[in-house]
DNA sequence: GCGACCCTTCGGCACCCGGCGAAGGATCTC
DNA sequence: GAGATCCTTCGCCGGGTGCCGAAGGGTCGC
């Protein structure tokens, strides 16, 4: 196949790369990073193509290890392969040139402007919302990032305090950074940062909005950022880059 | 270009795993990842292609950001734009299928042994060696890998008591876990990491081997790894599992 | 200045790949 | 069973892309 001369056997990252490299399929792969199954039609849709074409790409999504399927009665759903996949998608949305167009629709840009705010991120909370709770977590003492990110005792703690359970030790990482893509600044990610935003959802937290990405802070929510880490309303809507860090980028 | 549905303006994934979705480009950025820069006709020649074909792809590659150049006279020097290019290119290579196809040709085959036993990994060692010389600092509680990776007190000290300087404190992380695609377990990167391969270098414990990545462990080398880390021949050359960590991988 | 060397530009070629619609299983609803 | 819905297979088309070799410009050494 690859008639190149010192094939010594080593990772085929073309075949990966490729998978990716298509708009189509990158728009897929964005649309499903919110962690949740969807169906082939539902992505042929999301992604603005024939559900002929979706089908072809799924099928090669699926086969690259990048998504898996499970199929029921006549619906087949779809969703990332697993944390690992949706990392290398994050890292790579996180790194890659943003398109400069600019919304036309209005509202295109309103949707736009609600993920920017907050969405999921796979499994954690990404946007503003999810940069200015890892930052006051750091303020706080919960986080500390001299060398890459650790949860620090105290952070230990206040995960029991607001009733947050931190996830049985996997091989996961508990404590992740994750480069987002709007606010160009880590937050948090890793068995930690889901538990976050679990407890989020199920304690009435946020709520998704619409059938996307998008989430949005409730009241209740709002309190209890207060109340556990201090965060007044604006400092939330405005992405306070007060405590943050210098990257946590990857290498 | 796109005719998506759905552009909300957000980050062009494809763009940039288009970059690394032809096999000649990617063996470009695999053969760059030792951290070194080399000229475009060093390049085409690794790949496998004619130099103007390499010449059209290097284009392309540092348009997209992901190599830097710098022209000497007639030269052309390329490499990698920097550590959170290699780390992306790492994490990618990790994560992709390996080629199935051993190596044909005996050369081919002990070029290949040669970089499975140690090579360097951008500014840092991989292979064998480089897991071995990490399992050997987490066993000796240099590193602790419970929330991430972390150098510990003791860490800092043995950098000192081994004459090895930790880099400035930049936005670079200190510490990070780079998953090694031969052995498929971490080994340790970062600022610290660099450090570590730069003196493995300046003292005389590692030479490289013939012009690639591979390098190899000296004499002296291997008795500073028994003073300093207790590594014995057998665990180095084994890559002997013991003290090794459930993944640190990427989620 | 002359040749050697490194790199680049430019056609031309071949191939791959993504798109669609039509037709056809498969499954659920009525 | 009839009809709607979801998905898939297939053939076809068009455009994009990687490859090369030939020719040319820049730079170095003698």
């Amino acid at each position: 196949m690859n008639r190149h001369a010192e094939d010594t056997g080593g990772p085929d990252l073309a075949a990966l790369a490729g998978l990716l490299a298509d708009g189509t399929r990158a728009s897929i792969c964005l649309a499903l990073l919110d962690g949740r199954a969807w169906t082939a039609s539902e992505l042929a849709r999301m992604a603005g193509v024939a559900p002929s074409t979706a089908t072809e790409h799924l099928n090669l999504l699926v086969a690259g290890g990048l998504l898996t399927q499970e199929r029921q009665g006549r619906h087949r759903y779809l969703r990332l392969a697993g944390p690992d996949t949706a990392a290398l998608i994050e890292n790579l949305a996180a790194m890659a040139p943003h398109r400069t167009t600019p919304p036309r629709s209005l509202p295109a840009a309103s949707r736009r402007r609600a993920l920017e705010r907050g969405r999921t991120c796979y499994d954690h909370l990404a946007g503003t919302l999810g940069v200015a709770i890892t930052d006051a977590m750091t303020r706080r003492g919960l986080l500390d990032w001299t060398h890459g990110v650790v949860l620090t005792e105290r952070g230990t703690g206040w995960l029991r305090e607001a009733g947050i359970e931190p996830p049985p030790a996997t091989g996961r990482p508990l404590v992740r950074s994750c480069l987002d893509w709007t606010e160009r600044r880590p937050h948090l990610a890793g068995g930690i940062g889901a538990a976050v935003c679990r407890h989020a959802f199920d304690a009435g937290w946020i709520t998704r909005i619409g059938t996307g990405r998008a989430v949005a802070l409730t009241g209740t929510g709002e309190q209890a950022l207060h109340d556990h880490l201090g965060l007044t309303a604006g400092q939330i809507r405005s992405g306070d880059p007060a405590g943050s860090e210098l990257s946590a980028r990857s290498a």
